[in-house]
DNA sequence: CTAGGGTTAG
C-alpha cells in the first residue's frame, strides 16, 4: 500500500507538470483504485502528447509501470517504440526498466535477449543494461554468475560496473548467506583506489547480511569503518540495526539505537516503528508495542499492513484471535489491502484456538479477494482438522490443495500422518508415510514429525 | 529512471 500510495504521489508530481487547464491526469489519479493504474494514465497521457512530453518523464512513468505491473510496462514500451520514428526515441535508460520488467517476470532469458538487441543498435552498454540482469541472476541465487559479469564480462564490453552493480552483488552475496564475502568485496571496493568507492547502501547492505547471519561483532565493525570513512548512517542502517535487535528481543538496546538515530536527526520511518512493535510484541510487552504504533501515528508515520499483522500474529498467538479479527476488521474498512502473511497469522490463530467456523469464513474471504493461498495457508487448514481429530476433513482440504495445483510438501503429510495417528489409523498414517517418502524429497533428509499435544 | 531495511511457519 505505502509503495502504491508512493506511485501516486510520483505519478501526480509528473502530472503536475500538465497545465492545469488539462487538469484529467490528476483527477484521475486522484480518484484512481491503484497506483499501477495511475501511472498507466500518466504514461498514456505523456505518450499522447508526443513531442511534448521529455522521454525522461517517459521513462520515470514507465518505471512506475514497471513496479506494480511489469508485463503492462513491456507493452507500452512496445507502443512507444511504435511512436519512436517520429514521436519519442527510448534512451538506455528505457531498456533499462525494460530489461528489469522481463527479470521480475522471472524471464532472465527474455532479459539477455534484450541486452543483446541494445548492444545491436549501437547503444553504448551502460551499467544501468547490466545491473537488472545482475539483479535477476542474484533472485535466482546465482550471484557467482552475476560476479562473474560484473568482474568480466562487462569490462570485456567496456562496459565499467559502477556502485550499483556492485551493491546488487553485496545483497546477492549476502542472500545467500555469503556476508563474509560481501564483505571482503566491499573491502575491495573501498581499497580499489576510488573507482568505485561503496557509499551508505553498499556498507547498510553488509552490515545487514553480517546482522542477519549472526555475526553481530564484525556487523558493529563494518559500521565502524564507515563512519570512519565519513559515511553518514541513514534511516535504512539505523533500521537494519534495530530490527537486529528486536529480532532477538534486545528492545532496551533497540531502543537506545533509536534514540541515537533521532538524536542524529534521523527520522524513523514505517519499517523502523514495525519492527520495534513486533520486537515489543514478540518480547510480551504490549502495552510498549501500543505505544509505539501511537507514537508513529502522531509523528505522522501511517502504520500499513507489515505493521498491523505483526500487532495480530501478537494477539492470535496469545488467544486474542477476537481482537486481531477486529483489527483485521477495521484495517480492510480503512482500504489497506490485507496480505498473505496477515492472513497466515489470523488463519493460524483460529487453528489453534480451534475457531474452525471462523477459519474457513476467513479463508473463503480471502480466496474472494483474489488472494492465492499457498501452501502455509493450507498446510494451517489441514493441521486445524487434523488437531481436532477431523481427518477426513483434514483430506478433503488435501485433495483442494492439490486440485489448486500445490505440490504438498513434508509440512503437509506430515499433520496429515500425525492426525491419523491421534485417531488411530495406522494403515492410513503408513500409507501417506510412503507416499510422502518418494514424492517429497526434504533437503536435509530428515522429516521433523509434529506433535501437537504440548 | 537502477542498489540496501520491517510481518507469517507443523
Amino acid at each position: 500500500m505505502a509503495r502504491r500510495v508512493a506511485a501516486r504521489a510520483r505519478a501526480r508530481a509528473r502530472a503536475g507538470g500538465v497545465p492545469r487547464s488539462e487538469g484529467t491526469i490528476q483527477d484521475r489519479a486522484r480518484v484512481g483504485s491503484g497506483g499501477a493504474e495511475d501511472a498507466l494514465d500518466v504514461f498514456d497521457e505523456l505518450l499522447r502528447r508526443g513531442i511534448g512530453a521529455p522521454i525522461r518523464s517517459l521513462n520515470g512513468a514507465l518505471a512506475d509501470v514497471a513496479r506494480d505491473n511489469p508485463a503492462a510496462a513491456v507493452s507500452r514500451f512496445n507502443r512507444m517504440a511504435r511512436a519512436g520514428a517520429s514521436m519519442v526515441t527510448p534512451t538506455v535508460h528505457t531498456y533499462g526498466i525494460l530489461i528489469g520488467c522481463c527479470c521480475s517476470a522471472g524471464r532472465l532469458d527474455l532479459g539477455f535477449a534484450a541486452l543483446g538487441h541494445v548492444v545491436k543498435k549501437g547503444f553504448r552498454v551502460e551499467p544501468i543494461i547490466f545491473n537488472p540482469l545482475l539483479k535477476g541472476l542474484c533472485a535466482d541465487k546465482r550471484t557467482d554468475d552475476a560476479m562473474d559479469i560484473v568482474l568480466r564480462g562487462m569490462t570485456e564490453l567496456r562496459c565499467v560496473p559502477n556502485v550499483f552493480s556492485h551493491t546488487i552483488i553485496l545483497k546477492g552475496l549476502c542472500h545467500e548467506n555469503r556476508s563474509q564475502e560481501a564483505l571482503e568485496l566491499l573491502h575491495m571496493m573501498a581499497d580499489d583506489g576510488g573507482g568505485c568507492l561503496p557509499n551508505v547502501v553498499s556498507y547498510s547492505t553488509v552490515i545487514d547480511g553480517l546482522l542477519k547471519e549472526g555475526d553481530p561483532d564484525k556487523a558493529y565493525a563494518t559500521y565502524r569503518e564507515m563512519l570512519d570513512r565519513r559515511i553518514l548512517p541513514n534511516v535504512v542502517t539505523y533500521s537494519s540495526i534495530i530490527a537486529a535487535l528486536c529480532k532477538g528481543q534486545a528492545m532496551d538496546k533497540a531502543m537506545e539505537v533509536h534514540d541515537r538515530m533521532v538524536n542524529n536527526g534521523v527520522t524513523p520511518n514505517c519499517f523502523t516503528y514495525t519492527s520495534l512493535v513486533h520486537g515489543f510484541c514478540s518480547s510480551g510487552q504490549l502495552t510498549e508495542a501500543i505505544k509505539f504504533l501511537e507514537k508513529m501515528c502522531s509523528n505522522g508515520v501511517e502504520p500499513n499492513v507489515v505493521t498491523y499483522s505483526s500487532l495480530m500474529d501478537y494477539l492470535c498467538k496469545n488467544g486474542r484471535c477476537t481482537e486481531a479479527r477486529k483489527i483485521f476488521d477495521s484495517m480492510v474498512k480503512r482500504g489497506l489491502k490485507p496480505d498473505i502473511t496477515t492472513y497466515s497469522s489470523l488463519l493460524h490463530g483460529y487453528a489453534i484456538e480451534g475457531a474452525l467456523v471462523e477459519m474457513h469464513g476467513l479463508f473463503d474471504l480471502m480466496v474472494q479477494s483474489d488472494m492465492q493461498p499457498d501452501h502455509y495457508v493450507f498446510n494451517t487448514l489441514i493441521y486445524a482438522s487434523a488437531k481436532q481429530g477431523k481427518i477426513d476433513e483434514a483430506m478433503l482440504v488435501f485433495s483442494k490443495m492439490r486440485q489448486q495445483g500445490l505440490k504438498p510438501n513434508c509440512v503437509t503429510y506430515s499433520t496429515l500422518i500425525n492426525g491419523y495417528c491421534k485417531v488411530t489409523r495406522m494403515e492410513n498414517a503408513l500409507a501417506l508415510f510412503q507416499e510422502m517418502s518418494y514424492k517429497v524429497t526434504s533437503k536435509r533428509g530428515v522429516t521433523k514429525i509434529p506433535l501437537y499435544d504440548k
